[in-house]
DNA sequence: CGCCATTTTGAAGGTTTTCAATGTCAGTGG
DNA sequence: CCACTGACATTGAAAACCTTCAAAATGGCG
């Protein structure tokens, strides 16, 4: 009886997972699922978690059912360098080698997916559309990275702002948000680091978008005016 | 005759291949060499080639086997951002989407091995192994995409120099070169752009670790002093 | 309400860029 | 053989931009 109860549980959690469509998990047929919900957990966080660290090493891997996650480096001369932030139906913690190659902390509330790495890679050999669709989400990742890249090398410490206020908007938009209002729930540090600039400079820009008329600020939030 | 012949000179190909123990090809046992050195073409193209561009459909992979490769991306603003330098045992053209996501040119004469992408997709779901090296080598790119990120987030324009300079020792090292002396292929645009500075700040930067005896600079090249 | 953390604003200082000129080097033709 | 040319690299000075240091403003929360 609570065998049943409990198969039921999971055959609903990843079956009816709110954030499936949007990840490699719905190359899975009804079976796998069945199988792959009792090995994954669902975690609540709140917001400032250490989800994984640097260098630690691998056990699972995440989705990002409901919240935002911030991914950073801490480099050889003891910086920290956020390289991406990640909404409901993005995936972390999969690198070669064996050792996470970054921090992963939760800046708000999150419910994550866990998944055992040991279980998924015995789906991701069993099954070639996983594995297709997972190279898929390595590659999305690669195309964040250079495009992170192009921002940086780039642009004036303004058009970083802008480039990065668009970025969330586009995040937003991923995950059935509408693009506007903006709605930044990370830091003026965070957003700094990530630009590669000061937080004062930041506020500065986004003062300056504002007497532009590029962007607006009230009380719903952000507003892109184009 | 001439069948054997042709065949003889295809196993040489990829079984005699210089860099195959650099890359994926090596997870390939000799009855698939002996295929898929049949599909392969060597390419020397002079300094200067544009070998792939941006939003092309993908019809090869290449792998380098002399020469040095930059790879670019055109972002919306018309701008060029390089995003790598490759050296012998690299490899490039592999995207998500079917289409080069970058430029890709011969900053030197090159030799390059070009592999269609339909039988290099066969052997690929054939060889678990080779599935596997493959991913390994995506995730390098991610890994270099990441460190690129941080140096031009958080270093001076002299600390982006000297991080260059380590950076194509090492690479140099990687395909069996000594570490000194560093061999600048690229010019200084080409640096400046990677790094996101102007020519004329890394001419300076240069100067100054020149100045600094943390670099020399004689006819044998430029010089690492530690 | 008042505290603390975060954000914004101001002014001075420092670094990089811009614009301009000079220097270097390899290839070409007189 | 040497001057000329064009591409690339270096240097100088002024301007622009970002950072630093300092102070004031805002906003969430006990």
């Amino acid at each position: 009886m609570q065998e049943t109860q409990s198969m039921y549980r999971n055959i609903n959690k990843c079956l009816n997972c709110k954030i499936r469509s949007k990840i490699f998990c719905d190359k899975l047929n009804e079976d796998c699922l069945d199988q792959i919900s009792k090995e994954v957990r669902h975690e609540n966080l709140p917001k400032g978690s250490i989800v994984l660290s640097q260098n630690d090493e691998i056990f699972n891997i995440f989705n990002i059912i409901h919240g935002i996650i911030k991914v950073y480096q801490i480099n050889e001369n003891g910086d920290e360098q956020i390289i991406g932030f990640l909404y409901p139906g993005d995936f972390f913690g999969s690198h070669e080698g064996g050792r996470y190659e970054f921090y992963a902390e939760s800046i708000t509330p999150v419910k994550l997916c866990k998944i055992p790495i040991k279980e998924f890679r015995k789906y991701l050999s069993l099954n070639k559309e996983l594995h297709d669709s997972f190279y898929v989400a390595v590659m999305n990742e690669l195309k964040l990275a250079r495009m992170q890249i192009n921002i940086l090398a780039k642009y004036s410490a303004e058009e970083k702002v802008l480039d990065f206020l668009k970025m969330i908007s586009m995040k937003q938009v991923g995950h059935g948000q509408p693009e506007n209002p903006i709605n930044l729930q990370m830091t003026r540090s965070d957003i700094a680091n990530y630009l590669g600039l000061k937080i004062e400079t930041v506020s500065r820009a986004i003062t300056k978008l504002r007497v532009k008329n590029i962007i607006n600020i009230n009380e719903n939030g952000l507003l892109m005016l184009n």
